[in-house]
Formats: C-alpha cells, structure tokens, sequence
DNA sequence: GATGAATGAGCGTTCATTCAT
DNA sequence: AATGAATGAACGCTCATTCAT
C-alpha cells in the first residue's frame, strides 16, 4: 500500500526513490541479459535492495515494466528537446532521429536495448502492450508535425503516416540489430542511412502528393 | 561395434516428419504466445504429439530453435526466388523487399513473427545469435549484389554495406512493429514505404559516391 | 540381421545370446557410470542393440540386475574352482579369499564393481535384493565349511557365523574402497590384509571356543 | 555498492536451522529409499517443508549432500571422542572401533546407512567423492596414530597404512552388510570381530615388521 | 519500510516402459 | 525377433508472489 505522506509520525515515505532505483537497475539488467534474465532477485541484487522491496513498491512485474516504459519515455524527450533546440523544418526532423540513434554524449544505449526489448514484449503482454504504445503514440504526436512541416502536407495525411510508421520501423530495427548483430553497423551509418531513408520517403510522398493533387484536379 | 544390423524388419523412422510438425507447432506458439510462451508441453500441445516427444526429436530446445532458424530462412528464400523470377536491377532489389514485406499469397505472417522474436532473443543466447546470424549472412549475400547491381558500385563499398544494414533495418522493424501495433501499419504501406526508403538510400549513396569520386579525381 | 540357422519356418530363438550380451554390457555400464548411469538406452547401446530389445528380452530393469547377481555368482564360483584346485585346511580358506580380492590374470574389476553397486542397491529394492542375497549364501555355504576346515570348530557354530561374516564384510568394504578412493589402498595389500584379518579371527574364536569348552567343564 | 542497509529490522535469518532440518531428513530419507528415493520434493516432505525451500537454503542438491558428509563426520568424532575418554594404547584403538560399530546407545543406524551410500555413490561423482574423502581422510588421521600407538611402528610405515585401509574396508563393508543383510549379522558380533581382526593385522605386521628388521640387520 | 523465508506452479529434461510396424 | 517411436511421470531447479517478523 503506497501511504503516501503519514502525517507526522513513522520514516518519511521513499517509495518514489526506491521505485526509480528499481527501474534503473531493471534498465541495466534487461541491457545485459535480456528480459528473460530480469528474475526479481536479480533486480532486486542489481540496485542493491532486499528481494522483498520490488513487491512492496511495485504489485508486480508487469508494473515495473510500464514504469520502464515511462522512463524510456522521459528520456526520449529530454534527449530531443536538447538537440531539436533552435532548429525548424527539416532540421527539426533530423534532430529528432538523431535523438534516437545518434553516436554521442546523448547517447542511451541501455534505453535502445530496453526499447528493443520492450518492443517484443508488448506483443504478449496487453498491459506492457498498451505503455509500451502510449510511449510510441507520444512519439507521434511529436513526428507527425514534423514531418508535416518538413513536407508541407496536412499532418492526418496518409502520406505523413506512413512515413512516419516507416521511420518508427528503421528506428525499431536499429535498435534490435545494434543489440544482436552490432558488428553489422558501422559506427554512425545508423543515423546517415536514417536521414537518407528519410529523404526518400519525403520525395517519394511528394510524388504520392502530386499524383493525388493531379488527380483530384482531373476529377474537376 | 556391432552394426544395429542394419536388417529391415522394424519401425520405420519418422523423426523428418516429426521435427517438421514441431517446428511448425513452435512457430504457431511463438506467434501467438512468443517465446516465453513457447514452453516444451505448449508446443507438443500445439502439434498434438506427447510431451516427451519433443526430447526425442530434439537434443534440446536450442536445436529446435535453430531448426526454426533454418525454416525461416528456407521460407524467405523461396518466397524471393519466386518473386525475383524475371526480374533484373532495380525491380530484382524491390522483388526481394516485396518478398519480405508485401502482403498477398505468399505473406507468411508467422515467419514474421518469429522473425521478431528471434532478433531480440539473439541478444543475451549465443546458439540463438549463432543461428539467427547465419540466416542474416546469408540473407545479406543475397541482398547485397541486388544493391551492387541497382546502383553500380562496388559490392564491396561501404555504401552498400550501409544501405543494406539500413533494409535489414527497416524489414526488422516493420516486423516488430506488426506484431505490436499492426494498427499503425496501414495495408500495403510498408512494402512501398521501403522502396522509398530504399530509394533515398541508394540516391544518398549515389551522392556519397560523386563526392568520393570527385575527391579521388582532385588528389591527382 | 545375425539370422544363425533357421531350421526351418520363423526363426531360432536367440533369447539367451541376448541377455547375456546385454548383461555383460550393463556390467561395462555399471563399472563405468553407476547404477545411476545405467539407463536402458545407454546399456542397449553398449551392447550395440537397439533400446527396444532390453524391455524385449527383460521383463524389466529389475530382471537384468537379478541376472547380474547370477552372472556375478558364476563368474566367483569360477574363479574360486580354479585357485581352490589341491588346497585343503588353512590354504583353500585362503584360496578362497584371494578369488575376491588378489590381483592377478583372474582378477575382475568389473565383477567387484558391480558387486560394490548391488551391495548398495540391494538395501531398497526387494526383488534385487533376493538375487544378491541368494549369491551372498550360495558363497557363504562355500566359505563356511573352510572356516570349519580351518579351525576344527563346528560348521554350524556361533564362531564359524562370526567369522564368515566379517569376512564377507571385509571384501565388501574392500570392493567399495578399490572403486571410491582406489589411491588408500595399496596393490596387493588387499589379499595379504584380509589374510591377516583372517587370522586374527581363527585365533579370536579359538580363545573364545576355548573359553565356552572350559565354562561348558565346569558346569558339569 | 549498497550495502543492502544492514538496518535491524526485517525477518531474522534461519537458514542454519533449516539447513539442518533438511540433511536430518535427508539422512531419514536415504536410510529408508536409497539415494534413489531421495528426490527433492520427498526430501522437503520427510522435513515437513515446502519443495521450493531445499532449493532455497542450498544451492543444489550436491551440497546437501556435502552437508551431510560432514553431518556425519561431525557425528563420528563425537562418538568417538566420548568412548575414548581416559583410555590409551590398544584401548583407545578398540575405542575407535566401537565407535564405528558397536550396538548401544550411541548407536546410530541412520549415520551408518548413509555412510554406506555415499561410498557408492563417490565412485561416480567427483563432488561428492570429494566430500566423501574428506571425512574418509579426516579420520584417517585419527586412526594412524591409533594403530600406530597400539603397535609401536612409525605412523607412516606401510604396516600401518595397510592395516588402517584394512580397517577401512572392514568398517565400510559392515556398514553395507547391515542394511542389506542384517540378519547375517548377529548383535554384537561386529564389533567383536573387528577386534579379532584387528588383532590379526597388528599380529601380521608384527611378523612383518620383524622380518624387516632382520633383513636389515643382515644386510649390515 | 524492510528483510528474508515460504510457497507451489512450471520449466527443460530424462527415463522405464509400451506399442506400432 | 527387432526397431525405433510414443507416453507420461518424475526429476532438479527457477521464479513471481506472499507472508511473518
């Protein structure tokens, strides 16, 4: 039970430190050994806790698991509100799959092998599921408009969601490759090819977009 | 050693068949439960056989999953070969993304799936990566040529090395992604989704290229 | 298919060559791996067999151990006729132990081993222990008249039991030794040790033979 | 690293209580089934616990088995300890003896039965040979200078070793015979008789020893 | 809040035994 | 007689979860 305040008497309540310290330490394990290697002890071993803390501040494992979920979230966002600072149009775009892939001081790469991970997850597991979705619907709301900017077409475009369902996809293979086969991309190819594939999905839209407008005149 | 004596007489051996009908059944479980789910009495359940079965057609479950490896990568090949027929340069590149991606007769859904999964199980099991890697090798013997041929550079070229990595990449993605939000994924986009990308990909590799060149031609 | 004549119709039984082939591989097993390594299909592939033909030729595991014991019989009753050979009083008692325990052309590593083994199992298992017991009187109905021989006591005498117990105690012991910690015991000092041992005992039951004659005296 | 608070509060660890809880009815166990009967779940129920719980105090099921080898080396030295009080030369040898084997009191049948099946089972598993040796060699190191007291040879002469693995095997071999064929050993006649035999090896090295000496003493 | 024990279901695997061929 | 597949119980072990202290 999560007493949040007390009043006076009894410890001032820690739980959201403990709960932080907790998701770190999942964080770090899941980057060495994988969700299947996340047992409780050794979550609990990692951030230097007794065994019994994790259900004491967490009812189970699937709510861990969301609290990483909103964790990647957070850090995904700080990581792109630094780099898309003073930066519009297309800029803006590169920023933000930068944020996600680019070699750096900004890098996270236990945040990339947890997104991975996550990512897999979520096809099992409704409530890992749906954190695992808000984080990536969150990430839409930002992309959407910067692609939209970047092209000039309505953001609720087809063309503007499938781009960004593409560049959702590139991302999400990266960060599974970089995990697994690692030795097959070349430090700082990622976040190149990523611009290139950009590149390419704009002007194939464009292309789309004119064909469409094209055709919508001729119905006239 | 006496030679089993080899005489006929006897129950003829079936284990061919059984292994397949097992890996098929784990293809099954995996697809619908993932590998967590995938436990030896859940995928004998699936094939309908007895438990102990599984033992006796498989040392153990790694090979099994190799078994599944090799499956996948069986399926993928067929399925291109079928789509390449014909085809040349450019169309023989989009033949194969189609083959991975398209939807139609030949989409293989639970070949996808556990494609996904064995990409993040490849991360923390060396047998698992060993497998998965030989069929990403010999996925990438195919593809590269295909891009070498598109485009006219060198195979050998870090541009193609690049863009390959930035397909598989995109395909890996686009895997995770139908699995976990297939909702995002309006159908058909991701097969011309990652033309484009492909596209952008080989038009920034021919930028890389030109630059390349004319740098090597000033240093004369 | 090792087809030996086939008189006529069907073919020749070969039951006895089996089991005895299966035998003598279970005493390779044992020797080797233990009763705990023995399973069906590691004895039936020492036998270069297949698994099937134990549960063919036996009823079950049991019934090969009970023809272990037998074998175990025979071949000690073998060795024993060929050392007794023109011995009589002190020295057939003596030719009698060297038979279990002398190094020598005829001495069978394999035989004590398995003896150590069914020693053990023997104290949980009712049908096994039967057979070892059976061979444990059939050698002590051969060891008790050469104790008796020896010392002049009456074969059916509290002596004569004592002594033939401890030395069947002390070949057992020295069977589990030679094959658990083979280093403490150091060649040939076995023989000449039990030797000792008996003698110790002779001359232990003449001072309480002769202490029982002389209360018997006195009684009168 | 955190050290894990170290605060007071919290459950207090019982895991040496438990741990001999379980060797206790592990000794029950292997007395009663062998250690073939002494499977996990029978073990934690012959100690009215729950099956996870073995698991939980040891690491596995070896070092149960570890524990219990010094279970019963720790059980040994204090019946010998107690028996031997105030006696000295032969006395204390016979003492040693009776400790091992003789019926009264401080009998303990559970101790014997295991002791006879971890030397079977030493032959074939190194950690647990290991162990085994270890109190073999412990007490070893008593009885040398027992014999060695009781005879006047130098401790590390061959006399010596080969009557103590004499002794050894005496002892083991007895142990053996009382569980599988108890009723071939009349009450009390162990003991006795281990003295009797005890008698002959020190009376045999005598001979021995002399017949050394006098070689030496002509070789001059 | 915190600690570490307790619980029991489930996992991968082995195995004696049975059965179809 | 022989072969090798089939069966299901059991094993050692792990784990999320609960609970007493």
């Amino acid at each position: 039970m999560i007493k949040k305040s007390s009043g006076r008497r009894g410890r001032p309540p820690n739980t959201p430190e403990r709960r932080a310290q907790l998701v770190e330490a999942l964080m770090r394990v899941i980057a060495r050994d994988g969700w299947a290697g996340a047992g409780t002890r050794a979550i609990a071993a990692e951030a230097g806790l007794a065994p019994g803390l994790v259900h004491y501040h967490f009812r189970n494992k699937h709510e861990l698991l969301v609290a990483l979920a909103d964790e990647l979230s957070r850090r995904g966002s700080a990581r792109f509100a630094a780099r898309r600072a003073g930066t519009s149009g297309t800029a803006s775009l590169y920023a933000f799959l930068d944020a996600n892939l680019a070699r750096g001081e900004d890098e996270d790469t236990l945040a990339a092998a947890c997104w991975a991970e996550l990512g897999t997850l979520a096809a099992h597991d409704a409530p890992v599921r749906r954190a695992w979705r808000a984080v990536l619907d969150a990430r839409r709301a930002v992309l959407r408009p910067l692609v939209a900017e970047a092209t000039g077409w309505a953001a609720a475009s087809r063309q503007v969601t499938d781009a960004c369902a593409a560049l959702d996809a590139a991302m999400e293979g990266y960060f599974v490759l970089s995990r697994s086969a690692p030795d097959l991309l070349p430090a700082g190819s990622a976040a190149a090819s990523l611009r290139a594939m950009a590149a390419g999905l704009l002007a194939h839209g464009e292309d789309t977009h004119d064909r469409v407008v094209r055709r919508r005149a001729r119905r006239r």
